[in-house]
DNA sequence: TCTACATGTCATCTA
DNA sequence: GATAGATGACATGTA
């Protein structure tokens, strides 16, 4: 009872004094008592489903299973689990995965969790609310939020230590009526991760500690994560939802205190709490430590020395970060391929795996990117240390390079890559009036950019998802559908088609009037339940084969769509206006033919759509036909001819769609190849200069002044004339050449 | 129930 | 003007 006054106490002075940071007056009073809900509704608004954080239903805890709050093994449990996160933290960027642990569910007859870690301990008395809360929609959610968990949990071992199972009545009925309360209000599993966390927390509870330890918040609940931390369902990027003041961890902590008065003291403002609940309170003044959910991405990243008051500050980094993202994976993109030819491990090394480590210094621009790199794959943590004479190429937007490097292979740049540091100004001078860029117009580097993309995706083997988002961001603007699950081979060409006309018709030839209409290159309408005389087929018009035998395949045996492995998938039978107990051959008929048939019309419907004018014409006049027959043959005759000029239509725009993919992508294969050899190029153009250089300083150093003294690097330099010659010319000179010559493109850019 | 896709149909235009 | 074909738009069935 003590213990849990004392937690109480402590926790609302905290939330209070946090609810005050941010401008909120509470009177903690007021509201202890009866007049939680309302508090609550100030805070949360009028929805209490919003957060539902139910840190006291912790058997339901992925890696809390089987540990009752009240074990003593449970502080050296978390203590030595939390210790052992942040080492295995230290090294890798923690990126959320999907993934849905499939062991939390089972549980053994005995009451003690089956799975993974049969060991664990926790008698309970009842198993199906385990299953309810861990049911499918609340995997969903775990999945959805609680991903920056399982890798923890999954490195653990996922293992619930052995616990003293003492249990008492007491206890289980007070877990239940907690869990009920926690199912009733949708709480999920993630719930519960959070309340042992937050265990965690207290018992290394040091303000100092705040950002370090908030690798291990996130779980209190999937609104509070939804507000705090969004997860990208593409890309499982992270990021924060909007900018936390304080106020959201604020009202998540009164939050908690209030569901913990709620939970515990359900019998009114009067009544007393179970003594052997405060352990399950514990948790409870932890809740207002600062918020530190975001730091599933600062955790690796930031020194523990930060105060928990400057999340604002690190959210507004994180969140400036964030926009910087997009536009520097292009330029890692552009990293990547220029500085490793094909074949170069590097450059297939796109994907950043989960649990790619990253260095604990790295940068929170790195860092950031790291979350990124899982949709485009692009980001490695070998690029960003990859030289920088090799990354000279395509840098403009690197953190930390670009200040140091020339995107290009301007004379500038040649100095500070060649020379060694007492001859950089002399370098600058003399390699750069005679080595100007040649290449420095083509390397337009938005161009780039997309080449460098495109090429990617289509050479170097990305994935489908990575290549249709390249093709998406880079064929927005064409209209066109690249990614055609049809075969353009047995489409597109004409040949293709004739051939597998020709074929099938042959074969069918004998067997029905529609094969005789195909001989002679005719298509209609055919019905395997109305014969035709051979003799009547003479007259059929001479549609193109292809198409002819494109059209009239679709209402035969659909084996035959073999013929065309793009229609394999068709099999769509538009007599919709059948009876259900019509015959096969019923089935098989358009309605159309139906009406024929219902109108008695005395010849087919492939005679009426396929015979010439004439032809069609004399079969009319030698029937005596009601109008209402004349009417519907024309319409049939009228309807037949333009679903075939449909087909026809659609055919001839498919291919015309296929053949642009391919000329699409044969354009592609060109850009990829000429990208290829540009930077075969500039790798030759880069000894070049090396050599130079090499030269240059081979000259100088054998320079003598008439002293017989070598000449001083800072105050000589070599120019190349433009006669061949090699001239000696004061430094300052050379310095006033260097800068009129970068001038001149800056000048050609604007 | 919604969506994508295939197909049929109509209206309209052109040759 | 009749006819056939082409094509956009819409309807409908199916997966």
């Amino acid at each position: 009872m003590l213990s849990l006054k004392k937690y109480l106490t402590e926790g609302l002075l905290q939330f209070t004094i946090l609810l005050s940071l941010i401008g909120v007056r509470v009177d903690v009073d007021t509201y202890l008592t009866s007049q939680l809900p309302p508090l609550r509704e100030i805070i949360l608004g009028p929805s209490s489903a919003y957060t539902q954080t139910q840190f006291h239903n912790l058997r339901n805890t992925l890696d809390g299973y089987g540990i009752h709050p009240k074990s003593i093994d449970l502080d050296n449990y978390f203590t030595a689990r939390r210790l052992l996160s942040q080492v295995r933290a230290l090294d890798r960027f923690q990126v959320p995965t999907t993934e849905v642990n499939a062991w939390l569910v089972h549980r053994d007859p005995e009451g003690s969790v089956s799975g993974s870690q049969p060991s664990s301990g926790l008698a309970l008395e009842s198993s199906s609310g385990l299953q309810d809360v861990t049911g499918p929609d609340n995997g969903v959610r775990e999945s959805e939020t609680e991903q920056g968990f399982s890798e923890d949990l999954e490195d653990l071992g996922a293992v619930a230590p052995p616990v003293s199972g003492d249990l008492t009545k007491e206890d289980i009925d007070l877990i239940d009526i907690l869990w009920r309360q926690d199912i009733d209000l949708g709480a999920g599993r993630e719930i519960f991760d959070y309340s042992h966390r937050q265990k965690e927390q207290d018992v290394d509870k040091e303000p100092q500690d705040g950002v370090e330890q908030e690798d291990t918040w996130p779980g209190e609940g999937e609104e509070v994560l939804a507000r705090n931390l969004l997860v990208d369902g593409e890309t499982g990027e992270s990021f924060p939802a909007q900018v936390p003041g304080g106020e959201n961890q604020t009202a998540l902590s009164l939050e908690l205190c209030l569901r913990l008065l709620e939970s515990t003291c359900p019998f009114g403002e009067n009544a007393e709490f179970p003594a052997d609940i405060s352990s399950l309170t514990e948790a409870v003044p932890s809740e207002s430590e600062p918020p530190g959910l975001q730091n599933n991405l600062l955790s690796p990243l930031l020194t523990g020395t930060e105060s928990p008051f400057d999340l604002e500050q690190q959210w507004q980094d994180l969140m400036s970060i964030m926009e910087m993202q997009a536009m520097e994976v292009n330029t890692s993109t552009n990293e990547i391929l220029y500085n490793n030819p094909p074949g170069d491990p590097l450059s297939t090394n796109y994907s950043l795996a989960p649990n790619t480590p990253i260095n604990q210094n790295v940068s929170l621009h790195q860092a950031s990117l790291g979350g990124c790199s899982q949709d485009f794959s692009l980001f490695s943590p070998e690029v960003e240390s990859l030289p920088a004479a090799s990354s000279s190429t395509l840098l403009p937007l690197g953190p930390s390079n670009s200040t140091s490097l020339n995107p290009t292979f301007g004379p500038t740049n040649l100095s500070g890559l060649f020379f060694p540091p007492q001859l950089n100004g002399t370098a600058n001078d003399t390699a750069g009036p005679e080595l100007p860029d040649p290449l420095g117009g083509l390397l337009d580097e938005a161009m780039l950019d997309e080449i460098s993309l495109m090429d990617l995706a289509i050479e170097e083997g990305f994935n489908s998802v990575q290549a249709s988002q390249l093709k998406e961001e880079f064929d927005s603007d064409s209209g066109l559908s690249l990614d055609s699950s049809h075969s353009p081979s047995s489409l597109s060409s004409s040949e293709g088609s004739s051939s597998s006309s020709s074929s099938s018709s042959s074969s069918s030839a004998s067997s029905s009037a529609s094969s005789s209409f195909s001989e002679e290159g005719a298509v209609g309408y055919s019905s395997d339940s109305e014969t035709l005389d051979l003799e009547e087929v003479e007259g059929a018009v001479g549609y193109q084969p292809e198409y002819s035998k494109f059209c009239r395949m679709s209402y035969q045996d659909p084996s035959q769509l073999s013929c065309l492995p793009y229609l394999e998938h068709v099999g769509h039978n538009h007599t919709y206006n059948m009876a259900p107990s019509a015959l096969d051959s019923d089935k098989q008929m358009s309605r159309d033919e139906h009406r024929a048939r219902a109108m008695k019309i005395p010849f087919t419907n492939d005679k009426i759509i396929n015979l010439p004018v004439e032809e069609f014409n004399e079969l009319l006049s030698k029937y005596q036909l009601s109008e209402a027959q004349l009417s519907l043959i024309r319409d049939i005759r009228r309807r037949g001819k333009n679903k075939m000029a449909a087909q026809n239509c659609r055919k001839r725009k498919l291919d015309t769609i296929l053949n642009l993919k391919r000329d699409v992508e044969d354009l592609q294969r060109d850009k990829a190849r000429l990208l290829r050899e540009k930077v075969e190029f500039l790798r030759s153009l880069r000894q070049m200069k090396q050599k130079v250089q090499s030269l240059y300083q081979e000259v100088f150093g054998r320079l003598r002044d008439e002293n017989g003294q070598p000449y001083s690097p800072s105050q000589y330099a070599l120019q190349y004339a433009g006669d061949g010659s090699v001239l000696l010319i004061p430094r300052t000179l050379a310095d006033q050449q260097a800068r009129r010559q970068e001038r001149k493109p800056k000048d050609r850019r604007k």
